[in-house]
DNA sequence: CCAAAAGTGTTTGTCCTACACCCATGA
DNA sequence: TCATGGGTGTAGGACAAACACTTTTGG
């Protein structure tokens, strides 16, 4: 049996310039990606997977993701939380069958794939984090010839059970865009509303309304606004604002302590109170 | 290194006969409570801790949680979910200099606790589920010596980080309860709308209002109607409602098909949506 | 001046809350 | 018939969606 820490992350990447031709032309926003590492051994040999590794000995769960993350990518992440646990006993002798997986895989394979040193189909329990990485940080992402970053809805046949927990992992993402405040981990240290919008619809899929939006994001408290604006474009200059840390940044209920938030209450959403 | 399961079990069940001094006599609703087993062995010997075990070679995570849910109470869940994984280094060495333990609890621990059966001090990783229990179910459970439901709010200290695994797991029933439809898991086959309702303000700690209450569940089709009413009371009989299992009962994203939920697309939730 | 995006105001509809009110039964 | 809870109606408030409108810049 083996315990592997794995992660899904997330950033928004300009897109490739081989890819950009199936558009029509003009439409260059970014990407929702994550970076995979192509296998080198026998269970899904030349497949993409999910980075990761063992856990070591003396390291805490999240410790280990980050730390994957870091060696995968060059990177540190501006969100990491836990996805869920993966064990069970056939999730690595999947449909090999399927042959749709990238053929230029095979040609990018190289030692050093962190993942499994034991012997082949041995059971491994994997538990997955998800994170989000900043923009400036992912434009510097250390390039390597195994680590390739991938749209996220367009995906290849992943080793492993590896699809099913990107899926999961997009589908976190997105629920929890929606009603928590996370989109700014894809930025920088300051960001227009519209730059948070189009985080919002990158990641949704849809466009929102901008006045809408810029209500609902300021009653929120989520951002605090500075003293600066971004000008260069013929319009008006829009503020920057700045991500609240006063306020917890999502819900992890008593959680929340053991983690790097600070403390705050969540506001209970108010339904159906009474006396008592 | 070893790979545990343990499982946060609650069920509403009736007062114990000593406890119930304490009210004013007649509030004897019930109590939301968990199984724990008393430990033998040497890290927190005396103290409660969560039922689990080490997974077996063959079978799934989800697998070892019924399975320990059975061989400790005897009973099945109507709602299992995998909580969270916990696998910081120290946490098998946490503060046992508090010592407001249960004081009974040394006299009726008896050989046999299923948890741990390697070396002391070794490094756990505890894969952590949480299940409900119906109440004809739970007044059904096995009696044993070293295992004892306790009050949820009320718990004494733990044995190694349970108590904030038991508060994370309270955190989540009780968001969960809000915003999804699990609390039919507490009751039996059918129920009133009434009792599904003393559920909700049991588990969320304040009274509802049963016109409102009542609207809110038919519009979300999570009961349908019987043809039978409950009767006996000195009043109108109140209908009898079963769980609607035609829709998926939580959202678990794609994780879904993988469980028992039958596959149903969660509808989302419409916010600022605009065209594209 | 004009185009374009920043930012504000306003209407409309929907949902929740509180609470008044009728209905049906057992004693 | 009356007390009790089952079940329905409804006015008021909060909030989101849609969209008209004003403001401020670059060309």
């Amino acid at each position: 049996m083996q315990l592997a820490v794995s992660t899904v992350i997330f950033a928004l990447r300009e897109p490739d310039r081989r890819a950009v031709r199936r558009a029509s032309a003009e439409d260059s926003r970014p990407i929702l990606s994550l970076p995979l590492v192509c296998r080198v051994r026998d269970p899904y040999d030349g497949y993409w997977a999910l980075p990761g590794g063992p856990l070591r000995a003396y390291e805490g769960l999240t410790e280990a993701a980050a730390r994957t993350l870091e060696e995968t990518t060059g990177l540190r992440s501006a969100y990491l939380e836990q996805l869920y646990a993966f064990g069970d006993p056939d999730r690595s002798m999947l449909d090999t069958t399927d042959t749709t997986h990238t053929p230029g895989a095979a040609d990018t394979r190289a030692a050093g794939t962190p993942e499994r040193t034991a012997s082949d189909r041995e059971r491994v329990v994997s538990i997955v984090y998800w994170a989000l990485v900043g923009q400036e940080e992912a434009a510097r992402a250390r390039v390597s010839q195994n680590v390739r970053w991938l749209a996220a809805d367009t995906l290849p046949t992943l080793a492993f059970d590896h699809n099913l927990i990107v899926d999961y992992a997009l589908w976190r993402l997105r629920t929890k865009v929606e009603y928590s405040r996370i989109a700014h981990a894809f930025l920088g240290e300051t960001f227009t509303l519209k730059e948070l919008r189009e985080v919002h619809e990158l990641v949704l899929d849809r466009t929102l309304d901008p006045a809408n939006f810029r209500r609902q994001v300021e009653a929120s408290d989520a951002v605090v606004p500075t003293d600066s604006f971004r000008t260069g474009g013929r319009h008006r200059p829009a503020r920057l604002y700045r991500y609240n840390t006063a306020i917890a940044p999502v819900d992890l209920g008593p959680l929340a302590t053991t983690t790097t938030a600070p403390t705050t209450p969540e506001p209970t959403t108010p339904a159906m109170r009474s006396s008592r």
